[in-house]
Parts: structure tokens; sequence; C-alpha cells
DNA sequence: TTGAAAGCGCTAACAT
DNA sequence: ATGTTAGCGCTTTCAA
């Protein structure tokens, strides 16, 4: 910078001016420190600046993995709003275990972020503590966590769910299977589990047609796995939840690959509104988790809290609300 | 880091030294250090270690699109491989435009990474200046470009695509689509459709049963859609080349809904090997690019070009091999 | 194994 | 609108 000020004829103050946007610096000397800065090749150094001004434009931003189109939508969505802000987003992935998370946590506080957003509301002790003394924004997202740290943007899976079970009672479904949920890496699919069992219950219907699909990411093998399972346990199920798009497609599968017709013989949901969900045939009834709105919201609520012109104010809970999609899978004949 | 030298009694170099792994510090005397920090909350500060010394353990990674599981699967075994390092990622997406790519490498040079990962090998003249003058590792990826600005870790789109036409005309093939590849936005795309009709030439094929989705990301819904105008404009087509998985299971789908028989009436072929590919009924032929180990090579690349061991040495071509899948979609009755 | 001095490249704060 | 001074929090370098 010291270089460039001197090409051209002004202090390497004025040329820190010029590189930024707002600063006080007449538009012919501007000018003129661009064209000598390009001519020299000067690069601007982010991480003194950094140093210096205490911020650095990162946005830490944890989720459980990076191959999930649901939590690609989330990141697409903040990194877009973020990046109009100037934020930067530094992006880290969990592989679904919150050992891992309090690992990345501690890491990425060392970059100094300007506010970190996590998904689910589960997290260690130590992950807590961190986040409590950080000084800065902590933002959960994807769940409605019973003890935040912090800000929530998100819903509760289990209510999701419920709304799921109490429209297939209502359209005449009475046994009713779940597959997915049972690993306690994935909290969210746990709750969703906890949430079709506990709705069932309320109905006073069978609740014992779990299938486990095992470790997370739960994808279309581990569903058309755990259906034939349950096609083999509960042979006269007449509706299957899964814990996700992918584990229902799955399903959807090994039911076509076995001769049983969706929704004739069997039906078949899921969660999410992936993509696939609406082009399979037939097309899956799902849950719309907003994924994008989240990541719209959260960097909207982070754009306030950073740009620190409001003096903080309390931790906000930021409700999103799921969207029941019937499709063709689940339709009543 | 002062103050957690003052309550450890010692010097803040020696706690600088306490925080570095082969550092030599006393295990009595770290352990005493590492206790202080802890009881005051330190968290040590990255943004400075960087600055002073000129390492930010940063490597910028750039792909098309973060909602790609073949991308996403690079970038997983990328920053794996490169955790191991103490090196992390810096991810940025230009949604197919090399336009785009141009400002994320601009602004991404400014945090000083200590290497830069590109997807494909079509950029802007500017952004070739800005990466040859960097003074860093670059890596092109997933293509096997004609001018390359330094080493490449990738394959030939185009010839991959030359191996699946030579196999489909030797089951017996002869009147073959492709859907796809149209957008300049997707290199990628546009290298399959070149390798495609190249090849059908050679053959002495028809050449010109191709049909355009649209600008990427190419997904599902645009499979359909331009499989229902393959349909109608050539309905004698004996077998669709998809871009992708994704478009080639839209194909599917499409041909499902009118009542066609894959392959019996009309066969389908995809690229990228996605996970539908393996479970989707029928299964879908395709090509693996073997996106994992694109990441997983480039890592050990960037590992040992930042150790800086070695002298610099010349820019390597490491070239990746896709493996044709042949499955049920195109399989000959 | 530990410490002291200097400075990485920028910008906050103040002055003009 | 521009310049001067000082220093952000570490680590390199040299010394003991």
């Amino acid at each position: 910078m010291k270089d460039v000020a001197e090409a051209a004829g002004v202090s390497p103050m004025t040329v820190s001016r010029a590189f930024k946007r707002d600063a006080s610096v007449s538009a012919e000397t501007r000018e003129k420190i661009l064209k000598a800065a390009d001519e020299l090749g000067y690069v601007f150094d982010a991480t003194a600046s950094n140093l210096r001004s205490q911020r650095t434009g990162f946005v830490a931003a944890i989720i459980p993995s990076i191959n999930n189109a649901n939590f690609a939508d989330t990141v697409r969505a903040l990194s877009a709003c973020l990046s109009e802000h100037d934020l930067q987003i530094l992006l880290g992935y969990t592989d679904y275990q919150i050992e891992e998370e309090e690992r990345l946590i501690s890491q990425m506080l060392r970059r100094r972020p300007e506010a970190i957003v996590l998904t689910g509301g589960k997290h260690t002790e130590r992950a807590r503590d961190l986040l409590s003394n950080a000084g800065i924004p902590v933002i959960e997202t994807w769940d409605l966590p019973e003890r935040p740290i912090g800000h929530v943007v998100g819903f509760s899976n289990a209510a999701a769910m419920k709304d799921m079970v109490d429209r297939l009672v209502a359209d005449g479904y009475r046994r009713i299977g779940f597959i997915g949920g049972d690993d306690k890496g994935d909290t969210r699919g746990a709750d969703r589990r906890r949430g079709v069992v506990s709705a069932l219950g309320a109905h006073g219907l069978d609740t014992t047609r779990l299938i486990a699909a095992g470790a997370p990411p739960i994808s279309m093998r581990e569903g058309a796995r755990a259906m034939a399972r349950m096609l083999e346990h509960y042979p006269d199920t007449e509706v299957v939840i899964c814990v996700s798009d992918l584990s229902a497609y799955g399903a959807l599968t090994e039911c076509q690959r076995r001769g049983l017709r969706v929704p004739d013989d069997i039906a078949i949901v899921g969660f999410g509104n992936y993509e696939i969900s609406d082009v399979s045939v037939p097309t899956i009834s799902t849950i719309d988790a907003c994924s994008a709105e989240i990541g719209r919201v959260t960097a909207e609520l982070i754009a306030e809290l950073v740009d620190g012109a409001k003096p903080a104010g309390k931790a906000r809970v930021i409700p999103v609300h799921p969207k029941l999609l019937l499709r063709e899978s689940s339709a009543r004949r």
C-alpha cells in the first residue's frame, strides 16, 4: 500500500480510503490511486485490515453435511444475503457429530467471525460455553431449542410431523409407520420420530411401527433397506413416514421393485421438499422446511446485529412455518 | 495473550509457543499456560497470527454450485484431507458464471489463501491475470484445460462421453440423442455435448438429435421437459444421453408418465454417478467422475506445494479416470 | 527452553 | 479531503 501511495503521490492513508466504498476521497484522487494499484498489481491485504479494524467480515456457519440439498439451500440463501453486507461465510460441517461441532466452533472462533450460525439446538456443554463467551451473535437454526444460546431461526420438527400425522389420520390412515430418526447424531430426525410417535399416541394408534435407518446421512439406499424391513415386520402398514424425502424415495423404489403400488398398496411420505419428491413417479408427499427462508431470515438478522446501530437488544426467536405438501404418494384411493 | 502470560508467569512469547504444536516448551510450562488461558477464557487470535506469520491456513475453493452432489463430494474430500494439514477451505460458488468467478477470485485473494482451487478451465482474462500474479499454487479441476494456469487435476469431459458413445454403438444403438450442454455457463456440460457429437460423427451417425435444457443448474425438472421435446421431435430415438444423472432421472420420469418402458422402448444414460442413478427403477447407466478422488488428489498436491520443502517445481497435470457404469436403463433387450 | 525487540500491513483517531 | 501517529495481537529473529 505504501508503494501504491508513492506511485500515486499520496499518503498510504488516502490509498486506504480509496479502497473503502464510503470514504471521503475525491473522485480524481481515487481514480489515480486505483490506476496505480492496478499497474503495480497490488492486492489489498484483508488480513492486516481485519486485525487493525477488528472486523473480519466473516460469518461462521456450521451445518451437519455439505452434501444435503436442504442445508445447501439454507447456506446459499444465507450467503447471498450476507454478501450484500460485505459478509462472507466460513463454512464448516460436523458429519452429524456434536463433538466435531465443538471442535469446529473452537477453531472458527479463532478466526474472529462476527456472528455464528449453527444447525440445531443440541451442543456439547463446552460448545455452549465457548459460544456464550464469544461476544458475537449466535443463531441456532432448523430447530426451536428449549434452552437457546442466543437467537433462533427455525421450527419444531416434532410439531411439523404432528401436522403430517394429523392429516394422514384425517385421510383415514390408521396403521402408520416411521423410518429413520433412530441415531442420536441426527437430532432433527430424532425430533421428527418423537413427533410422529407422540402424535400417533394422541390418536390412540399403534406406535411400534418404527424402523431404524442407521447413522446419518440417511439417504436413498438406507430408505430402501428400511422399507424392506418395514414390509417384513409390519406388512399391513398403510402409510410409511420417512425422515426425509431421500429415504422416502428409496422406500418408494423398494416398493416398485417388489411390485407394490404406491399409494394404492402402501402410501409413503417424506420430509424436506427435495426436488425429487416433486419429480418422481408418483410424486412424494412431504413437508417443505423453508430451507432458503431460514437462510434469508438469518442473514437479515445478522446484518442488523452486526451493523451495530442498535444496542444489542435481547435474543430473538424467529419461527418459520413448514408447509404440508400432499402429493400422489399418499393420495387416498 | 499478554494477560495469559502474566497469569502463567511467563512471557507472551512462551504463550505463543505453547499454542503451537511442535514448539519447544516444557510440558510443565505448557500445562500451566493452557490452564491459565482456559481460566481467562482466552481465544487465540488467528487474524494477528496470520498477519505476522504471513500464513493464513486458507485454501480458496471455487465451485459452480454448492447444491450439486458431485462438487460437494469433491469439496468434502478436499476439506477432509486439507484439515489434516491445518488448512481450511474458503468456499465460493459462481452460479456457473465466469464473471462471478472473477469477482470471487479477486475477493478471495485479498484473504491471502495459500492455494486456490478452481472448477473447470474457462476463466476471464482478468481472472487468469490475477491468478498468475497471485504467487500461490493454482489448481484447475474437473477438466483438462488446453491452456492451464497452473496445476490440473481432472479429466476430459468430451473423452468420457466418447467412451460412452462408443459403448452404446457397440451395444447396437444407432439413433442417439443428447440433452443439455447448450448453455455456455456450464462448460463441462458443453464439453460433454461436443464429445457426444464428435463421437457420433466419427461413427457416421446422426448428430442432430440435440435438445437444449437451458441455463444450469440442469436438474431433474429440466431433464423431464427436455425429454418431452426429444420424444416430440425425434420419436424414433433409441437412446438419450443426458448431461447429468439428474436430468437423466427427470427424462426417465417423463417416459414413465407417458407409459414408455426404459430401456425397452427407449434407453437413457446420465453422467456423474449421483446416488439416484443406482437406486432408481430402473437404475441409470452413467459415468463416475471420481468426484471425491479429484478432491483427495488436489488436497495431496496442495499439501505438498504448501509445505514448501520442495522448490516449487513445475506445474503438474494429474489425470483422473472416469468409469463407465452400465446399468438397467441402457441394457439391450 | 525461554525472553526481548521489532514489525507484519493496514486503519482508528486525531489533526489540519 | 488528506496527512500523521500509533498500534491491532501475534510471531520472526536474535540472544541468552
